[in-house]
DNA sequence: GTGGTCTAGACCACT
DNA sequence: GTGGTCTAGACCACG
């Protein structure tokens, strides 16, 4: 379920709370869903149980995760909310390097199919995809 | 002429890689001009010469600039041909982040129009900050 | 009659613990009245029984109830007095916070009217309250 | 500088965050002056360097602190500001406890009279105790 | 020297 | 079983 490059610059940590993210918009996990636990993950993913720890106590603080100790964690309520919210933010970055493509010639029109394609071949992925 | 933001999470090289490839894209630094000493430059900012030397040593590696030994260091005449070439690959940045607003649900209508008024401003603004 | 809420970082049955509390110094359960049996309140609340057992046993410990084996547990006759001379020691939690804001600047007039606004308040609440 | 109980039931980095929150608040710590290292810290207070490392990362999570990697961690210029603005949440918790003083029977004047105390203690303390 | 990440393995409290 | 904390010690990037 989870793809760890242990070569990547990105810490894994990092990796892991970007892949459950996903996972959690994409609707593949719902609202009060448990997380797998630290153990069975970490030995599934042969990471250390810490890392795994340092992640989920990331989600946890961000809201999209709360942890009902000795029972286990749990997809937050407001889980889809905070990050519809927060990708919102996403489109700065694109304003970003587009500002960076113009001064570097790129043309309008390039940027927009590009976008375009990204766009549309996200969305059949995801109908497709939903069942995985 | 740079701004170095000690907060940041990036490392100081890398701002300064990045704050002297937009004054090459720009064209405010041309072909053969002279860049800054690193003696001159660590002082002017405070930063230290061995900071400076790496982030001296990966332009040089990119080709973006050569030493002349005991002349100084200088704009190299592909640097603008390289910096474009590279900016090509931020397309597949875009594609990225527009596939994550589409599982989120933004309207592609949104990401495009966001889009355009980036790539507008930045042609004007650069009309206009050529004499900076 | 009781509210778990299981994100909190308190445990379930110190939630239980507080709220029986209350309930004995706000006089909805007196002196030798009844407590709800393990088996009932766990299936009520959706709690493992053992939790439960230690919120009762840690009670018993600090004289609030008793119980009868067989028949069940009842509120002690001394509860009220021990939960009230227990109480006191918060005067010493609220000392420790006025320290603080001191520290923090917040005016003396300030604290002293929302210490006036909370008394009022849980007084009136107390008296229209009994029949809940 | 600081003081760790270990038998305490609070964490050792909770302990730590809110001694140096309160060196901040105290002005013994300024804007931009440089927090103790990790290891210089650690090996100071016999502790872990990834105990430490997790106290000053959620200070520096609350914007408290900032680092400077490979130079240094700094008291952040909103330091004070952020912590005054914490503070004030803390009436709340003063008018959770009068309001169970109130139904425990303790008279009002009395809470009065220890948050008075309390206050002027604390403003003492800190004229004298600036240059400890 | 600094901070950041990761591993390995321990102990505790809670359910 | 669960999560939370802590220790010990390693490695890397940065300055």
């Amino acid at each position: 379920m989870f793809q760890i490059d242990r070569m990547s610059e990105k810490p894994i940590y990092e990796q892991i709370i970007e892949q459950m993210k996903k996972l959690i918009l994409l609707g593949i996990w719902n609202e009060s869903d448990p997380l797998p636990s630290v153990r069975t993950l970490s030995r599934d993913l042969s990471i250390n149980p810490n890392t795994l720890q340092k992640a989920y106590a990331e989600l946890e603080a961000s809201g999209l995760c709360f942890s009902d100790p000795g029972n286990g964690r749990f997809v937050s309520p407001y889980a889809v909310k905070i990050l519809k919210a927060e990708q919102i933010n996403r489109l700065d970055d694109i304003a970003e390097i587009c500002a960076e493509l113009a001064l570097a010639g790129v043309p309008l029109e390039r940027i927009i199919d590009c976008t375009r394609d990204a766009y549309h071949n996200a969305k059949r992925h995801k109908k497709g995809g939903a069942n995985d």
